[in-house]
DNA sequence: CCCGCGTGCTGAACACGTTCAGAAATCTCT
DNA sequence: AGAGATTTCTGAACGTGTTCAGCACGCGGG
């Protein structure tokens, strides 16, 4: 992600840090477009340059904002997902944590967005640079679905998590998106649709539903 | 869209073309990043600024492309709908319509894209100005449910056309990331996800899953 | 003590999208 | 036709993200 990840002397890694600071600060406060690097260098107290050293865009000050969030998510999602062997409220302990970690930062989101939709992006949440991270996103549902006292069937076992790692996309996308007060309407949103989500995981083990799952799970393996 | 609809001179009416089609040319040829407005501009034979008396920035110039592929779905969409009965034929030609049009312009499709992420963008898909050309693409799906020869459920007659739109988005969206040769697996995905959706509307009219589709449709509206 | 050498950083320069004061062209009215 | 008003267009200038040639500083070896 960081340009250099070998010696980083104490003193660069300092250096870092305040880059990095000034920058979650500054668009916090602005906002991600109305800030600029000359804001973030001199906020930082460096030149405009420098944080080139470091990063290699103004957006990737903001992926390293989202691994801050990654490694508190680290800890503390096992713990939620594990209070319950409830599948809905496990998958839900997942999203909450996640969505929690934005709460405080949604002027910066936009920068995140930006990452995630062009195709091109080395950053996107689908390429290879974001492969570790992704992974572990997807471990929490696998985390989630695995303890959980709902039956599931055993080929849909290996792709939900992915698909619910997608979904939770999805949740973050309408959320950057929803301008309601108290972002009610995504709390809305993740009500009715894991409630849904549920239903449906538990309706595809009953008997009639095998060719029905079959194609489902036909189609994502199909598309990769 | 365009900054003035009242007079339009033709003199004006052409460079305006110019400028679209020089646009559109170097666009499909170098890419949307790699062109320059000053490549646009030189290429339409005018000055720099130019193109800012007609659109308001160079993603609006996307947007006219856009504007144009409407034009011509405009024509050929309902023909193509109502050439069968099929519910699954009669939505696959509208997706299809849209993938044609798409099929010769990939390079400037990132384009269109950063337009459709940015929540903030005034050309958002889900904007107030795109509500025209929002409308006709829903209308399409309309027509194509409301002339099949499948059995919708009333309260699934409402939302459903908004729901293909936005799936159609979906897909859109896929196509762009695409890197396939010939884009086989977008058209993998319409072929799965299409018999899939149609199954699920089929079997939505069944007498037990009354509950399960009140509930998606409460769901929908309650987000709006 | 100084010499090289590499990491960390500087700040001017670049290319780009965009703006804008005003020049040119065209239209309108007498 | 001429004066004034309006539309159309110009191109220099601005602010931005990003690059890059090179400076500063610390450190190990002679």
């Amino acid at each position: 992600m960081t340009r250099r990840e070998k010696p980083a002397t104490p003193k660069a890694e300092e250096t870092r840090e305040r880059i990095v600071d000034a920058a979650l600060r500054l668009f916090q406060e602005k906002g991600f477009d109305e800030t600029t690097m000359r804001d973030i260098a001199a906020e930082a107290g460096v030149a405009t340059g420098a944080a080139y050293y470091y990063f290699r865009s103004k957006e990737e000050l903001v992926m390293a904002f989202y691994l801050r969030t990654a490694e508190v998510a680290r800890g503390i999602s096992v713990p939620m997902i594990e209070r319950t062997t409830d599948l809905k409220k496990r998958i839900r302990a997942v999203v909450d944590v996640n969505l929690e970690q934005f709460a405080d930062h949604r002027r910066l989101l936009v920068g995140l967005v930006r990452i995630g939709m062009d195709p091109e992006h080395p950053l996107s949440p689908f390429g290879k640079e974001t492969e570790p991270i992704r992974e572990e996103g997807i471990g929490f549902f696998r985390t989630a679905i695995e303890g959980s006292s709902t039956k599931i069937p055993k080929d849909l076992q290996h792709d939900l998590p992915r698909l619910l790692w997608l979904y939770q996309l999805g949740v973050m996308l309408f959320y950057v998106y929803d301008h309601s007060p108290g972002e009610r309407r995504t709390r809305r949103l993740v009500d009715g649709s894991l409630e849904l989500i549920v239903r449906l995981i538990q309706i595809s083990g009953l008997p009639l539903m095998g060719p029905l799952r079959k194609r489902v799970i036909a189609l994502i393996r199909d598309i990769e």
